[in-house]
DNA sequence: GACCAGATTGTCT
DNA sequence: GACAATCTGGTCA
């Protein structure tokens, strides 16, 4: 997709990026899943985004031009993905909370223990592992660094809307999306 | 199925 | 020093 794509708000890149595609060339192999949940934070005006008490350098990317990865390492073990979204200068980004995986199935699987194929994506932090996305992959650019995201002109199937998962502060705002029918969608349930 | 504790460290106050 | 945009494996039903 082209930055341009991403360069708007990020409750629309959110909620357009369902039934697109996260692809990966990790070595000789090509990783692809559809990305099924999503959620949206926006920058000092959301209490739930990271970017609310303003830049930091942990941050930073958030700050910058769309297009870009904001990985970050939370609970002392795992690490969660984000496209960073509208204009640079204002921080804002969309998490990608689950996949549908397409291509990679067993390079997927043995990452994630084995584990049932409805059971490798369907999380912020499964997707990363399966992905094998680390602090590494922060700030790569989505146009060159190996990874990037396709439209294959799938439709998405209903979507829903609910608050987002995990958060203390900003629990009202109805700011993550989902494929309501699809079994990869995360088990957990908003507060 | 529901519920709960433990893991384990970067980041900010 | 508190807490975190989470996951897993245990218990009890």
């Amino acid at each position: 997709m082209p930055r341009s794509f991403f360069a708007r708000d990020a409750t629309v890149v959110a909620r357009e990026l369902l039934g697109h595609v996260l692809a990966r060339q990790d070595g000789d192999t090509v990783l692809r899943g559809r990305i099924v949940e999503t959620e949206a934070y926006l920058g000092v005006d959301d209490p739930g985004s990271h970017a609310y008490r303003g830049r930091t350098n942990r941050t930073q990317v958030m700050f910058g031009e769309a297009g870009h990865l904001y990985v970050y390492f939370t609970y002392g073990m795992h690490f969660c993905m984000n496209v960073v979204t509208g204009e640079e200068g204002v921080a804002s980004a969309v998490l990608l909370r689950a996949l549908e995986p397409l291509v990679g199935i067993d390079c997927m699987r043995v990452r994630r223990g084995m584990r049932p194929v409805d059971q490798l994506c369907n999380g912020p932090a499964k997707l990363c592992q399966a992905f094998s996305i680390t602090r590494d992959e922060n700030g790569v650019d989505l146009e060159t660094g190996g990874i990037w995201i396709e439209d294959e002109g799938t439709y998405p199937g209903e979507i829903a809307t609910s608050t987002r998962i995990g958060i203390r502060t900003g629990r009202e705002l109805q700011y993550r999306y989902y494929v309501s029918d699809n079994p990869n969608v995360s088990p957990g349930k908003p507060s």
